[in-house]
DNA sequence: AACGTTTTCTTAACCGGTAAAGTCTCTATC
DNA sequence: GATAGAGACTTTACCGGTTAAGAAAACGTT
């Protein structure tokens, strides 16, 4: 990609037009002591009459701030697409971002070696002042990777799995337990759960704590499937759930997403049975589209533009200096509509 | 947003360590003739040992290549997270940016003023090499901007709307058209379209081909309602529209969008009409969600991930010289599913 | 009037690269 | 044995800002 020519306006034709030294511009743009109101006006009316603003890259070489931060996001492309959790994430961090006339630099990268040479790149090469880390697996390399680096960050995770980092995350174990009490406490005594991809840390600590909670209740009956969190998958892993004899098969799941709780909702209806009469359904975060079907979704239900809010201003704090720290946001909340129920049986 | 004090390697280290000059090192890394292979090997070999990778800001300042590209999006942030379009949109545009190790910058505007000013600061400060620019609306302010700045982009929308700027974009007067058509070939005398915001070109493209279609079919009734695109407005349109005495409402509503279909289905339950039976609905866009209702939605269905694809393709076309281009990509085309069917009548 | 302070502005070095022009060595040619 | 040309590097001048150090003018003091 090569630059195309263009009559660039720099510091130097502003200061020639207010017949001052580049020095001078630099100090009235950065509104630094030493200069008279006079001239700092001068150099004011010259750069609008010019259509000058600093060159960021050029700034940003010289050693000052950078107004960049990064996200890496390590899923395929087409399955971004149908989550709507990043982007409502997204625009969470936007809406911090932008209050500091601030952009995302965002890219997508199929692993977490690829990602950590990235953020490596973008570090080095100053393009970021600082990245927001997602998706976090157990030993993920990234930890150790922006500890060497001493690069500001912000991870997306539990504690246990982000090392030393700062980090923003949600009692998802808690909220597993929460869920599978809840249906419990409904009457349900065989319950499955659909889960994301094994490799996700948040994705086996929500296994772990549901086969814990299943265990502790002596549910007669607990089934877990992965899948990669799209609808597609959420309907398969539904449909042969839900093919077993009526006595084997679960009379309620619990989903990782809306998206494959939507999905679920439709495989039920087209295997005829009802909901919630039939089996009971449980989306996970709990986006619009929940109060959207029919019946509603019951879901675990957060705050995931809030959320994003949360890692981008954590993200700041970090870059300004503040030591390491763990910030939990509000855990899940059970919020029941129309697809759970008590088992018909 | 200052930068933490970190030891960085700079290619000075590097040559230092290789034995060479610092263009030594340039000319390796840019893989330019006039090296030896041995030396080559030689700077390489240091620049491992010291982890060294050239920084991007520099290099840019120093007039080569800009691996970014701009895209600001001028939506309410909290809106943007329910549209499934975008991230959608972004998912395409970021697979052909990953193929060529380039990165997305992206950023959430309130006004096209505000997007004009960011545009120009990004382009001037050279942080990005081209921007994708979206959501047209008549007059566009940033057609005479972008041509003034000399600066590559590619727009997504009509050319009516995009001047002289190489675009992208669907023919959507057309499909609308084929969208009414196809609901009055199935009986339907009263049509209705909850649609975008009037602000935006191809809503208002959109409208004027509605009308046009149905003064053409001469129908009884035809609505059209301006909305914000979220869930929740189109929830409240479908509400209105069919509100009226049985023999005056809508027995079709085509939506923008397919999250304002999915919420008009909830509607249509909620007031005890069946769906297709009182009345039909078909949704624009046609994500995955489409699929995953009951009924499933009839839409207007594109690929909007190759639309992502083919703005991504077309803006590095620009960037690498290609003169002025109009590229339309294929025209939504009708998908029937569970959602369309003849009026009960 | 001489002198120390401020205030205001300029100079010049630097950030970390790129690239055009220059230097030096080695080989081929007549 | 002088000359030219190619190959392998080095030098040096930017890119467009920031910033520490320096200089000139304005001011208050004694």
């Amino acid at each position: 990609m090569t630059a195309t020519p263009a009559p660039r306006v720099t510091i130097k034709d502003v200061a020639a037009r207010a017949g001052v030294s580049k020095g001078a511009v630099s100090l009235a743009f950065n509104h630094k002591p030493g200069l008279s109101e006079a001239t700092r006006e001068r150099i004011f009316e010259a750069a609008r009459e010019l259509g000058w603003a600093p060159n960021l890259t050029a700034r940003t070489l010289a050693g000052s701030r950078v107004d960049v931060v990064g996200l890496a996001i390590c899923r395929p492309a087409r399955l971004l697409g149908l989550e709507p959790f990043y982007m409502e994430f997204i625009s969470g961090v936007e809406s911090v971002l932008t209050e500091h006339s601030c952009s995302l630099l965002l890219r997508l990268v199929r692993t977490v070696e690829e990602e950590v040479a990235l953020q490596e790149t973008w570090w080095r090469g100053r393009q970021i002042g600082g990245s927001i880390l997602v998706d976090f697996r157990t030993d993920d390399p990234r930890v150790a990777a922006v500890e060497r680096l001493g690069m500001p960050v912000v991870a997306v995770g539990h504690p246990s799995l982000t090392g030393a980092l700062t980090s923003v995350w949600t009692e998802d174990a808690t909220a597993v337990t929460e869920a599978v009490r809840y249906l419990a406490a409904l009457g349900h005594r065989r319950i499955a759960r659909v889960g994301g991809a094994a490799a996700l840390g948040h994705s086996s600590m929500r296994t772990a704590a549901f086969d814990r909670t299943a265990r502790a209740l002596e549910l007669a009956g607990a089934w877990q499937v992965a899948t990669d969190y799209s609808g597609e998958a959420g309907a398969r892993a539904t449909r042969s759930l839900l093919t077993a004899a009526p006595a084997d098969r679960p009379t309620a799941i619990v989903y990782d997403n809306d998206i494959m709780a939507v999905a679920g909702l439709s495989v039920a209806a087209e295997m005829g049975l009802g909901v919630p009469d039939d089996v009971s359904l449980l989306a996970w975060d709990d986006s619009q589209l929940c109060r959207l079907t029919h019946p509603t979704l019951s879901a675990m239900s957060h705050d995931v533009h809030g959320f994003g809010v949360e890692a981008a201003r954590t993200l700041f704090g970090v870059i300004m200096g503040e030591g390491p720290g763990s910030h939990p946001v509000p855990t899940p909340v059970l919020t029941p509509r129309g697809s759970t129920a008590p088992p018909k049986v």
